[in-house]
DNA sequence: TGACATCGGTTCTAGATAGAACTATAGTGG
DNA sequence: CCACTATAGTTCTATCTAGAACCGATGTCA
């Protein structure tokens, strides 16, 4: 009776979340390698994709990737001439990250592939199922925000 | 109409749980933060409390790091004076990690302070969302690692 | 126009991460 | 008892990670 923290309900849906997700990284992380990336490189590919570029804080916040980690990652795709910096003419600060034409070639060819490789695991679950997964994990989200809120605020 | 990919409906779950646990992520270590540890370093000290310690093999098992890895934590959590590492006397390859005194401590007042916080959040949700929540990511695990198996197999 | 705050990126630090190569011990089959 | 294989941890390499400090360019406000 005295051990009320060790038997929290939650604590088991929390472990689901930890090892689903990391069960998604690790199955989208094994094809992402056959291409030689890293997943947040493919990430970058990905965002970039189809667009005629982006300074680099729109690309961080669209892949979540802090500025810090972005810097590297950016480094290493630059080093590998799949993606180019360009100085804004706009903004003597801001720096357009785009494709090259190599890494235009990669994403046509990886970005649908792997959208296929996620299709084969997802699609193994009825889509009623996926949109109530998808709401269940909004709710949390949320409740995490609003909570963290309450401290910070 | 070319571009089946981009439009992928199980792309929002995809990035929802990436968010949401990303999410969690935070949550959690802005509060482990303040107790001068890492997320992994608190998940050590938490799987060693309320046990006698325990070889790497079924340390790293039971906090989903891998053993490369969890020598480095280990080496810092032991810097810290929290864990300790002795020869298993049964089996000269095995370490045997456990808590120091000042460990145990440490453990004794974080851990329910933790589940306490984490209870904060989710408690804001209601039970039968969680666990519907958990059944759906169960789900999907199984559907990652079924599809996974099938291309390794 | 000159002081000042802000903003975009880079650099630095400490730590985590997986995976592969390596070392030493243990167990197994002949 | 010896060769072989498997197992436990460590080490090494490359990358990612957040966050803090920094630097140059902008914009603002007086």
């Amino acid at each position: 009776m005295t051990k009320t923290a060790a038997k929290a309900p939650f604590l088991s849906v929390l472990r689901e979340l930890v090892t689903c997700y990391q069960a998604f990284e690790r199955y989208s992380a094994a094809h992402i390698q056959t291409l030689d990336l890293t997943p947040p490189q493919f990430d970058v590919i990905a965002t970039l994709g189809n667009t005629k570029g982006m300074p680099f804080r729109q690309l961080g916040e669209r892949t979540l990737i802090t500025k810090g980690t972005l810097t590297g990652v950016v480094d290493r795709l630059e080093a590998k001439g799949l993606v180019c910096r360009d100085n804004c003419p706009r903004d003597g600060r801001s720096t357009i990250v785009s494709l090259t034409r190599r890494g235009e070639k990669i994403f046509d060819r990886a970005f649908p592939a792997h959208v296929g490789h996620l299709r084969d695991a997802f699609g193994r679950v009825c889509s009623e199922e996926l949109s109530s997964l998808e709401q269940g994990l909004g709710t949390l989200r949320k409740a995490l925000n609003a909570a963290s809120g309450k401290e910070t605020a």
